[in-house]
RNA sequence: CGGGGUGUGGCGCAGCCCGGUUAGCGUGCCUGCUUUGGGAGCAGGAGGUCGCGGGUUCGAAUCCCGCCACCCCGACCA
């Protein structure tokens, strides 16, 4: 019997659980807030993974990678970053266990002189690495990227969209210049928008964070936010502009041109496990997750239409010929044949799962030299002729890719509102979406807005991010009645 | 980390208040027969330290204490 999914608008909270679970991408594990990855799960990873690293190597990045482990001092040394990071970080103290009364204890004559601590993230032990790879100009811009696992102790967890442990990537480059040093922040928010938006097909809106959205040793952060189904924003990913605070903290100079020392420039930036989340929060539906194309583990399943103990022969032939020609075009696809399953459990679990197109083929289309396809995302069915699979797949896959963009854009612009009055922001706020209004630049409103209403700054936009909507003309903030320069982008959110 | 809830074969649950035979049910799994173009039917069968540890009791899934994990609300955060 199907494992029943909660429809999204009687509990969405619940819908989100049930399908990370149906469609085996993530469990929990024995350890709080600690995720097993099935390779459902995992394999989505490898594809994003996949698509990102080359959009890396095309804008002049290498990899390398960074230890697990960080001196406890490391972190201490710039001093807003050890405020933010602090209170979430695992703490080893000791390096053996013994065997006492037949328990395993922690051997208190093993523990380390200077705890270690597990990386929430990578800029300290990368700083001190820098400082001493960067002599002179010559040695810049130094432009690394790792792939790797951070924890971060959180205090509550929601699989993927905040683990105690997860996996990222984590860019970190040294310039010569300020200039340089933002300019790469930019190229790489913008790198983080293509791929949100052309592999992943979620819109996004790009930004600024203010002063206390910001990373911790930042001098600016960039974001990308995207929309949820249940109008609650995500940040999909992040781009630091770290000034000269790291190459400060861990005195990383370089020589310049005229043979004068410098601090170098930083940035940083990171997508994570948590886009994962996002993907399923923006195409989703009621009978499950629905996967982009470039990104579905599986892109095609063929599902033949065969009797146990009949003659299938033709039948599994036909699938066969199928898959080989869809293979050998380069598509992921699958010929599920298993016999202990009948054709209607492999639909509605290819469905669960979120597979973007299907083929069945039974005895009636090897008459007809025919396959049904099916579209993941509209249901909709043609009968297509098995000579013409390769082009007739192509094109669906291409077709889904695309309608899914354009349903979550369609969906945002939707819900995207501009509040004229902080009446009208609250009964918005209240019902979801982003919604954009003027702000005077102060903290105190923004926290006062938090307070009463729960919504934050998500960003302030980039300009043009609104069809239609000018954010950067000048106004009123309706909250404490002082002069806007524009309008910044508020929501609930994750 | 504060408040609330949950934890019982793989999964979903009942039983717990009011302690007392061999701990039930659905689904999944195994075997057989019949079915087979949208999550099959019948029959037989296997599978459980009742989250973990301690306590109360003649006797604990059930009562008490501690711990762990998960879910919800809050504070914090990618």
């Amino acid at each position: 019997m199907a494992e029943k999914i909660t429809p999204r608008d009687r509990d969405y909270n619940q819908w989100y659980q049930d399908v990370v679970r149906a469609a085996k991408l993530a469990e929990t594990s024995p350890v709080r807030g600690s995720m097993v990855l099935p390779p459902n799960g995992y394999e989505l990873w490898e594809n994003m993974q996949r698509g990102l690293d080359g959009m890396f190597k095309a804008t002049g990045h290498r990899n390398a990678y960074f230890p697990l482990f960080i001196p406890k001092g490391f972190l201490a040394r710039e001093a807003e970053h050890v405020e933010g990071f602090a209170k979430e970080c695992a703490v080893v103290t000791h390096y053996r266990l013994k065997e006492e009364d037949g328990d395993l204890v922690v051997d208190p004559e093993a523990e380390l002189e200077e705890p270690l601590v597990v990386r929430p993230t990578s800029e300290t032990i990368i700083w001190d690495t820098y400082a001493r790879w960067i002599q002179s100009w010559r040695d810049l811009p130094l432009k690394l990227n790792q792939w790797a696992n951070v924890v971060r102790w959180e205090m509550r967890t929601r699989l993927f969209l905040r683990t105690a442990e997860f996996l990222w990537q984590e860019g970190h480059t040294a310039h010569a210049t300020e200039e340089e040093a933002v300019e790469e922040t930019r190229t790489m928010l913008d790198v983080y928008a293509r791929f949100a938006e052309e592999w992943m097909a979620m819109p996004v809106i790009r930004g600024v964070k203010t002063a206390s959205e910001r990373f911790p040793g930042a001098v600016d952060t960039y974001c990308i936010e995207a929309l949820m189904q249940d109008g609650k924003a995500l940040q999909a990913g992040t781009s630091h502009f770290l000034g000269q605070n790291f190459a400060r903290a861990f005195e990383c100079t370089f020589q310049n041109e005229n043979n004068e020392p410098e601090y170098v420039w930083a940035t940083s930036w990171g997508v994570s496990t948590r886009l994962i989340g996002a993907l399923i929060m923006t195409h989703g539906d009621d009978q499950g997750v629905i996967l982009p194309p470039k990104l579905a583990p599986v892109q095609v399943a063929i599902v033949p239409i065969t009797r146990s103990g009949g003659d299938n022969e033709e039948v599994l032939d036909a699938a066969e010929e199928m898959r080989e020609s869809l293979a050998r075009a380069g598509y992921r696809v699958v010929l599920d044949d298993r016999d202990q399953y009948r054709p209607g459990w492999k639909f509605a679990q290819y469905e669960v799962e979120g597979v973007p197109v299907r083929l069945a083929v039974g005895p009636r289309d090897v008459k007809n030299g025919t396959a049904e396809m099916a579209r993941r995302d509209t249901g909709e069915k043609a009968s297509v002729s098995a000579r013409e699979i390769v082009p007739a797949v192509r094109e669906a896959l291409h077709d889904v890719q695309q309608a899914l963009y354009d349903r979550a854009y369609a969906f945002r612009r939707d819900h995207t509102r501009v509040a004229e009055s902080y009446d009208a922001f609250k009964a918005q706020i209240e019902e979801g979406g982003f919604v954009l209004m003027h702000w005077d630049g102060t903290a105190e409103t923004e926290a006062r807005v938090k307070d009463e209403t729960k919504a934050t700054i998500r960003c302030v936009p980039f300009p043009d991010q609104f069809p239609g909507i000018d954010t950067e003309a000048a106004g009123t903030d309706p909250v404490s009645g002082r002069p806007s320069e524009r309008l910044v982008v508020y929501a609930r959110a994750y």
